[in-house]
This record gives structure tokens, sequence and C-alpha cells, in this order.
DNA sequence: AGCACGCCGACT
DNA sequence: GTCGGCGTGCTC
């Protein structure tokens, strides 16, 4: 009797057993299958078939449809989900329904989506020639830009403003024909020439081809990184095998794009959350048919199918968004390591900021390390100055002397960029007579002023009230905002410099989808201007004409309860600093803080971030934290505090003494302890080694699982945790 | 996670 | 008298 193993996609850590549907007489694993589950339909995923089951026949049910004919997941992808449902402690099935693009979770049936891909033709060569579309302007546009490409699908001419009706009327016209992707031909651009340094990292990383060999390219801003993976890619490309490039989720910018669409015609995918449906599917096919050389996508391109992948790229892989923060709390920068070793390809991990994590693996010799220190056009870097803001007047946040300097610079013709990691008008509503804060009402943090759209928002649930003109307490005319957010400093800037455009960048200016590109593309006019904005101003875009940066609160980061915030601030830190000068202009970067004698500010000011790194290494070390020690939080989240408390302590009590060097740490109660009406613990396992962790981790699920906590408590486990809370 | 089953308060 | 609140238990 034929009898399918299958991952449902639910929250339980176990498989199903099914009888196939009727008439099947065979399935393979990784294909699809429509299964009766509770009173659910739902697609889940064949493991694989055996002829006997332990459960009682009957409750064995049939499925009711087989709903692939190839596998949609190959014994790569299969095998990479069995080894991530292991170590991260989740669900098999939840596991794999992550893997499948959107539309592959629906119960309708597979087919191939083929995009066409066009090109010009010889009478459209000569058309262009001629210049003989004479009226029909986006047409003409079109053609010209497709000479320039080669080849294009429907989604990239899409993407960079051509509609249908432009492709249809210039394929009728014979201008331009349709094709397959696979037919297209494969032809990589002209490179530029390297320096030295770059010179040997693509040299490295091509000599290990068909080996498994994880790099970490650290290269200063400026320094030539993606001309690096360009230059791999090609020799990876050359060989006839796919290269994956991961990118954080804003890093993926228009011009990041166009690069390697310039260098790779036609030969891109592009995978990420923006994407129609319809469009990821196609990609992800495209990828897993052999019919495209370089994938570029967020976390989640990591699980993209492969025909003959070569090498890996994962850039800023310091990055905290390669984490997935909820469900399934994967990182897709571990999980590339991990493909890479399966695939027997290079992986190389690019920042000019590496994470702890990566650096440890450089000294354990498990990454080689290679280094760019060099910046193209010998930019300089920038001056680096503190600014002790202790007894201060400080103007909405703003010192004096980070005023003047913003005046000289905009005096020179040139641009300023101020950075606050704080978004809205002020954190804190506050009553001057009679002290009531703002509060949100679900959570216990105080509500943001969002001053333009009259509102309190709350910054940590979906909560917001309008803001009130008096007191609700004691109805007088005395509330106050303590602090400033980037909407305050906006003000206080336009105020203090009435002639001067002043561009706020944050996630309240940049909700609209081309909304960013517009900002980025008035401050490369080039007129004198100020930026103000959050840590979306650190990432991705490049500002060619600011030559000061003026940081407000970095004191939150050297400060932090979280033990890497101080990691954090150093990358911020680094990184912002590089969006100061550029070639002939250089730059400078004024830190305003309280604690200027602080040694990790004082490292840091010595513009190298290694010295900073590996000093913070050390302390990792002897505190015996991550990357020197392995972690995992076990969470609790309920109605009540006790109630999460009593369940870890019992959890805790239950896993057993860990014992050689292995330890518990809490129940901790969540910072923030209230967050959305449900109260949050921390139970955070620390060991040695990793198979310790899995051990103590296994120990703890079985101790966790009977408990049935009998309220609405829900508890997770997170692996490798970037939070504790 | 869903979804059903089951036992106690304010409504036509 | 019932509609519906969410506590608890199950899913091959």
């Amino acid at each position: 009797m034929l009898i399918l193993d299958v991952a449902v996609p639910c929250p339980l850590r176990r498989s199903f057993d099914y009888l196939p549907p009727s008439g099947i007489t065979a399935a393979e694993p990784g294909m699809r299958v429509l299964v009766p589950f509770g009173n659910r339909r739902l697609v889940a995923v064949v493991l694989g078939c055996k002829n006997e089951t332990q459960v009682d026949h009957a409750k064995l049910k049939p499925a009711i449809e087989l709903l692939d004919t190839q596998p949609t997941l190959g014994k790569d992808l299969l095998a990479l989900a069995q080894w991530a449902s292991n170590y991260y402690h989740h669900p098999i099935g939840e596991v794999l329904q992550q893997m499948l693009p959107v539309r592959l979770r629906k119960e309708k049936p597979a087919r191939d989506q083929m995009e066409p891909h066009y090109r010009l033709t010889e009478a459209g060569r000569e058309a262009l020639a001629s210049d003989s579309l004479g009226r029909a302007r986006k047409q003409a546009e079109l053609l010209d830009w497709l000479s320039h490409q080669q080849a294009a699908s429907r989604s990239t001419l899409k993407q960079n403003g051509f509609d249908y009706p432009q492709i249809k009327a210039l394929v009728d016209k014979g201008f331009i024909e349709a094709g397959d992707a696979a037919a297209m031909p494969v032809t990589i651009a002209e490179g530029k020439t390297l320096n030295p340094e770059q010179q040997h990292a693509v040299e490295s990383i091509a000599a290990h081809a068909g080996k498994f060999q994880p790099f970490l390219l650290q290269g200063v801003t400026g320094s030539g990184k993606t001309e690096v993976y360009l230059q791999a890619i090609e020799h990876c490309v050359k060989q006839g095998k796919q290269a994956l490039v991961l990118v954080p989720e804003i890093g993926l910018t228009p011009q990041t794009l166009r690069r390697f669409e310039a260098r790779f015609p036609a030969q891109v995918s592009v995978l990420h959350s923006g994407l129609a449906d319809g469009e990821r599917l196609s990609d992800w096919q495209r990828a897993g048919r052999g019919d495209c050389s370089v994938v570029i996508g967020t976390r989640s391109a990591v699980f993209t199918p492969f025909n003959s992948l070569g090498l890996i790229i994962i850039d800023e892989e310091h990055d905290p968004s390669y984490k997935q923060q909820d469900g399934f709390r994967y990182s897709a920068r571990d999980i590339a390591v991990k493909r890479a070793a399966d695939h027997h390809c290079p992986v190389v991990l690019g920042s000019a900021t590496p994470s702890l994590e990566s650096l440890h693996n450089v000294q354990q010799n498990k990454y080689r390390h290679l280094l760019l220190n060099e910046r193209a056009g010998g930019a300089q870097p920038p001056t680096i100055k503190l600014l002790d803001i202790r007894n201060s007047e400080l103007n909405n946040g703003l010192a004096p002397d980070s005023l003047t300097a913003i005046g000289e610079t905009l005096g020179k013709g040139e641009q300023a960029l101020v950075f606050l990691n704080r978004r809205g008008f002020s954190p804190l509503l506050q009553c001057h007579t009679c002290g009531w804060v703002g509060q949100c009402d679900h959570c216990d943090v105080s509500m943001t002023v969002h001053f333009g759209r009259r509102q309190l928002r709350c910054h940590h649930c979906d909560a917001y009230k309008p803001l009130p003109d008096v007191c609700p307490d004691c109805e007088n005319h005395s509330l106050t905002f303590k602090g400033p957010g980037t909407e305050r400093l906006e003000q206080t800037l336009k105020g203090a410099f009435p002639d001067t455009q002043v561009i706020r960048i944050d996630r309240d200016t940049t909700g609209g989808k081309s909304a960013m590109s517009e900002l980025v593309s008035t401050v490369n006019e080039g007129k004198p201007c100020i930026l103000v904005g959050t840590q979306m101003l650190a990432k991705g875009h490049h500002f060619p004409l600011v030559t000061l940066v003026v940081m407000l609160d970095i004191d939150g980061g050297l400060f932090s309860p979280d033990f890497r915030g101080a990691e954090r601030a150093g990358q911020l830190l680094t990184q912002v600093a590089g969006r100061a000068g550029r070639a002939e202009r250089p730059g400078t970067v004024l830190i305003q803080t309280h604690a200027p004698d602080h040694p990790i500010l004082a490292t840091l000011l010595k513009q190298d971030y290694s010295p900073f790194a590996e000093r913070l290494l050390a302390e990792r070390k002897q505190l015996g934290l991550p990357p020197c020690s392995f972690t995992a939080v076990i969470r609790a989240e309920a109605n009540a505090l006790e109630a999460c408390d009593r369940f870890l302590q019992a959890v805790r009590r239950d896993t057993g003494m860990p014992g050689n060097g292995n330890q518990f740490l809490g129940p901790l109660p969540a910072p923030i302890t209230r967050k959305a009406n449900r109260y949050r613990c921390s139970l955070i396992l620390i060991a040695q080694d990793r198979k310790q962790l899995h051990a103590l981790l296994n120990r703890a699920r079985r101790a966790a699982e009977p408990l049935k906590p009998g309220f609405a408590l829900r508890w997770t486990i997170d692996v490798d945790p970037l939070e504790w809370f």
C-alpha cells in the first residue's frame, strides 16, 4: 500500500500520512498535494512515500489531488527545508510553505509562466538609426532603451516605465520581436578596470569555483565592492553557472539593479516583495529552469530554485533584515552559507561593517578575509568630530555648532545630512501642569506626536488618536513636546535656513511607491539642501554632494540594554559617515554626544571599523555572548505577565540543569512589557557549542509541548536571535 | 494556525 | 428561551 508522507502548513512539528489521491500510484518528494486537513483543504508538500504507517488506518484520509507532474521543490531545496526545520526548530510544513512563491501556495495547478523577452530586429535597428518613429515618442524611447539592453522581459520594461501598448505597437511594426528567455544570447558587457585589491578579490573567488568557500569581502564605502561582485559573477556565468545575489530589504535600489542588468543583459531575475505574485512566480521558475544567469533578491530569494548554482553573494551581510523577525525566524545569510556548502560553491559576504559573527568566522579560519581599503578615485575618508553637548543649549536637539556647520556647508553650495533615528514630531507629549503623558492604550510606551497629521501614534502597534489641544486630564492649555523627531527637525531647520530646501526622508515621507526615488533625485539635482532622516538614509542611496553629516542620537545605541547595541551604533555611524564626501570633496561627520569619552566612540574616531569590531569581539568573548557562544530564545506571549513567567519557569525547570558553561537567563519580562495588549517574557538559552544548544532546545521543546499552558499563551523559539526580547 | 465543540451571560 | 463569548482540543 502506498502511503504519502506529507508536510502540511500548520504549526505542528511533524508530518502527516495520507493515502494517495484516487488513480495515483506514484508520487515524488517535492510535489505539491491538496489534502483534507481537519475540515479544510490545504496545499501540502510530499516529503516521501512509504509502505506502512503507524497511524490507525481508519484515520487515514486520501489526498484530494496531486498538484504537480514534476516536483516543484527539488531534492536540494527539500533537504534544505529539512535542515532548516531542525536548525530553527520550526515546523517543516511552515518552512516549506515559506519556500514556495505565493502563487504555488494556492490550490491552482502549477503552470509554467514563460515571460516573453523582447529584442530589437534589424528593421528596428534601421528605424532607430533613421529616426523614423517620428511622433511616437514613447515607442522611440523604448526602442532606444532596448538597443542598449539587447533584450528585456516585459516586467523589466514595465519597471523602466514602458507599457504593453508600446511593446505591442513595436512588435506589430516588426521593430522588436519576442522570444524565450532561454533563446536569448548570453552576453556580458565589458567590466571596469580593477585596482590590485579588487583584482585579488575577484581572482580568489574565481579560484574557488566548484568548491565551498565563504569569503568576507570587507570594503569601505566607495571601494568598489559591487564591481568585485560583478566580475566574480562574470567568471561564474562564463562557466555556464548561475549566481544568487542577496540584498537587504531596502538595498534593491534602481541604480543597483540597472548596474546588474546593464552587465548581464536579459539574464537577471529580480525577486522582491514588491513584485506581483505572477511576476515573482515567473522569475522563480525561470531560475529553476536555468533560463537566467543572475538572481537578485531580498531575504526570501535564498530559497530560489537553481539549475546550476555556482556563486552566492550576500551584500551588506551585517544587515538585520536578513533575519526574519516573525514566524519562521531564519537568517537568509546563514542559510545562504549552508546552501553554498550544499552546492559546493563559493559564497561572498560583503560589507563595509561586517557583523561580529562573520569576523569571528574569519578568526576561526572558516571564512577568508578579502579587504578593499582603497577608495575609488582617491577619495579621502571623512573627518569625524565629536561634539560634546553636555550643558549645551540645544535647539530641538541641534547643538549651536551643528547649526553653524550646516550653515557653512550650505554657504559653500554643498549639502548637509542630519541623521536622527526617530520619526515623528516628538516622542513624548506631556502636560506641564499636571504631568499627564500621552500613552498608548495597548502598549507600555508613550505615543509619538505626528504634527502634520495632528495625531498621536504608537510606534509599537497601529494605534493612533487625534492630537489633543488641551490636556485630557486637567484641561489646561499646557501640553508640551518633549524631544525631537525627524518631523520637528525638519521644521526647525526650515526655520533656521528659510531659503534652503529641507528634505525629510523617513517612513512617513517615503510611503508612496516612487516617493523615495523622487526625493533622491531631487537631492541629486545638486542644489544646496538639508536632508533630514532616519536610518533609511544610511543605506543604499548615494548622495554625492553631501559633505556634512550630523548625527544626533548615537548615545542611545552606546548605552542600549541590548548586547548588540554598540555593534549597531558602530555600523550605523560608519555607514552614515560613508555618505559624507566623495571624490574631490572631503566630508565631515559631526557626532553630538553626552559621552565624548566613551571608549567605543574613541575607537571609532580612528575612522576604522576593524579595531572597533575587534574590541567588541573581545568583550563578547569575555562575557560569553554570541558569536563566542550560541544562543536561542524561547518567548512567551499572553494576556497576563504572570502566565508567561510561570510557563517559562516551568520550561526552565523541566528542561533541567544545563551545566558545563551552558546556562539559562530568565525568564525575563520584555523591556516594553506590554505590546498590543499582550505581555511578553523571554527565556534565554546560552550554550558553548552548536550541538549543546540543540540538545538544550530539544529538551526545552519536550518540556514545553506537554505543558498545555491552558490560557491563550503562545510560545516561539528563536535560534541565533538578534534580540533577546 | 484554523476550526469545531462546549458551557455560561444579556438580548429578541 | 437563544445568540455568542472564547477556553480547549484536534488535525493523517
